[in-house]
DNA sequence: AGGCGTTCCTGGGGGC
DNA sequence: TGCCCCCAGGAACGCC
């Protein structure tokens, strides 16, 4: 499941072939696939040459001059380029270019979507801060979680909260953090509120370092993340604690699969 | 505000 | 071996 470290390694890996492409047209392979694309701003998309592609939140961003296209990979999506059809039957979406190449969108469970904005103004607005970014300093953190009641999992994949988080660094963050995910997240001790802030970042980095920890097929040169070897608790149910040996227990929070350490990490209850 | 259920999808795992 | 059932999972949305 693509999340932050995933989507920044699909964007560092298309950004160098794409950028000065021009898009000739999108072809949707399933009809659901693009999602918002009014046939006013369709019909005025003519400035269609890429000039930067970046990442914000999960999203893939292909900004034009005029517009920006923006690529939500959910559960199974991938990009990848190639010069003509595939045979996969997976493909929802195929963006063509005038130079003939292609960008292909494939997903096997249909979740992911392509959007069309103006600008960046809706999904800012739906979205919380980069946990990598400038503006993410750790009283902005503290200020955010202070009147919050919520349980912490929940909360660190609510989007609109925290940008980027999904099940798998969640799990990671709050085991390095010594933080049952349950915990009522302004209950949590200022201490550990300062170890997660670290954490999350720090996770993520390393993440990036590695490529991501989902299996990512390029189909051109098949690289995949190296990161699901340094996982410590995620998907390691019935296995030892790397820190103290008790048995990786996985619950269910915030309806999500949950692994936990439940000698390491602290449940803490609303005061 | 927050928790929970539902929806979208399909491959694959569990049960028998 | 084979078949059927059911579920994971990101995010939006509705309901309480």
């Amino acid at each position: 499941m693509p999340e932050l470290p995933e989507v920044q390694t699909v964007v560092n890996y298309i950004k160098p072939m794409i950028v000065g492409e021009r898009l000739k047209r999108i072809m949707p392979v399933w009809n659901k696939v693009l999602y918002n694309f009014d046939e006013d701003i369709r019909r005025s998309f003519k400035k269609n040459q890429i000039i930067d592609v970046y990442r914000r939140a999960k999203f893939i961003i292909i900004a034009f001059e005029k517009h920006i296209i923006a690529i939500h990979l959910r559960m199974t999506g991938k990009l990848y380029m190639a010069d003509k059809k595939t045979s996969s039957k997976h493909v929802t979406a195929v963006f063509e270019f005038e130079s003939k190449r292609s960008l292909f969108f494939e997903d096997v469970r249909k979740f992911g979507r392509i959007y069309l904005y103006k600008d960046m103004s809706i999904i800012d607005a739906r979205h919380g801060p980069e946990p990598l970014g400038e503006n993410f300093t750790l009283e902005l953190f503290k200020g955010m979680i202070n009147h919050r009641k919520r349980n912490i999992k929940a909360l660190l994949l609510d989007q609109n909260f925290l940008s980027g988080l999904g099940n798998i660094y969640v799990d990671e963050s709050l085991w390095k953090s010594s933080i049952h995910p349950n915990s009522i997240a302004n209950s949590v001790p200022q201490k550990k509120i300062e170890a997660l802030f670290i954490n999350i970042k720090s996770t993520l980095e390393d993440a990036i370092s590695q490529n991501g920890t989902t299996i990512i097929d390029f189909s051109v040169n098949g690289e995949s993340g190296k990161y699901s070897n340094y996982l410590s608790v995620y998907g390691r149910a019935k296995k030892a604690c790397v820190e103290c040996g008790y048995k990786i227990k996985k619950l269910k929070v915030a309806g999500r699969g949950t692994y936990v350490c439940l000698k390491c990490q602290k449940k803490y209850k609303r005061r």
